[in-house]
DNA sequence: GACGACCTACGACTGTTGTCGTAGGTTGAT
DNA sequence: ATCAACCTACGACAACAGTCGTAGGTCGTC
């Protein structure tokens, strides 16, 4: 299947970052979420949203009663993928290595992750370079 | 002074890409340079980029005899600091950290990029968690 | 002095994105 | 029954993105 995902816009990826919060949502919930992450957007502009990204694939909904019901079917983890992929192929060439060069210099770490990363290294680095 | 280099468009990403790849370059350059990375594009379409590009002060112009040369002014490492900073945003969460682990997990380094990384490592480990 | 090869300036056109408004249907409480 | 509160369906609209075409100059060469 195509590349369905990359075209997720900035503004939509806000609803559908809600769904992958908090699960599946009406229209007015997710409205309600993003009212309060300080986001102000009206009622029928989240419904478009949802309604082009339900055309493109990305969630479904089901009748409930009175209202739909809207579900992410694109799990976060693909939306990552292509997201990353499309960074190291846009601005460092192509290349990981730098990215994630960029990302220990420039961020701050917690203890968990620092060792998560050295038990990672350790492992890559025992296989060798390179595969 | 905004966040102008988040306004470059992907199309528009890959003239930029090539004036920092080329060094300043014609209009006719930049295009053979894309047509050499077999992406088929029209003297007028480049031309216009270059124009969007420069009315959003991203790159500049200057007349060199018959031609314009236009010039990158915005260096691909501001680009690259504002799309991994709107990635980490929009689908990690605001966390880099997972991102680092992502990457780790899923592609592949030379062993100078992994020397490096278990140096920063070291680094970040000794001034402590956090900060 | 005309031709071809280039160059820029403009404008045009389609599709997408971001944002809503309005119209018209259901429904629970007065 | 009717009113307020909700819900969906549609359509609109400006700005931006992606793509060119055409018109009108300049310049080197036959």
């Amino acid at each position: 299947m195509g590349k369905k995902d990359r075209d997720i816009s900035a503004a939509e990826l806000e609803v559908v970052a809600a769904l992958w919060e908090g699960g599946p949502m009406t229209v007015r919930e997710v409205m309600n979420t993003l009212h309060g992450q300080g986001r102000e957007i009206a009622y029928t502009t989240v419904l478009t949203f949802l309604a082009r990204l339900e055309r493109k694939g990305v969630v479904v909904s089901d009748k409930d009663g009175v209202a739909y019901v809207y579900r992410a079917v694109v799990s976060r983890d693909k939306v990552a993928r292509t997201r990353v992929k499309d960074i190291v192929e846009q601005v460092f060439d192509g290349a990981p290595g730098p990215l994630v060069l960029h990302l220990m210099k420039n961020e701050r770490f917690t203890s968990e992750e620092l060792a998560e990363m050295r038990a990672l290294i350790e492992r890559l680095d025992e296989r060798g370079p390179d595969r």
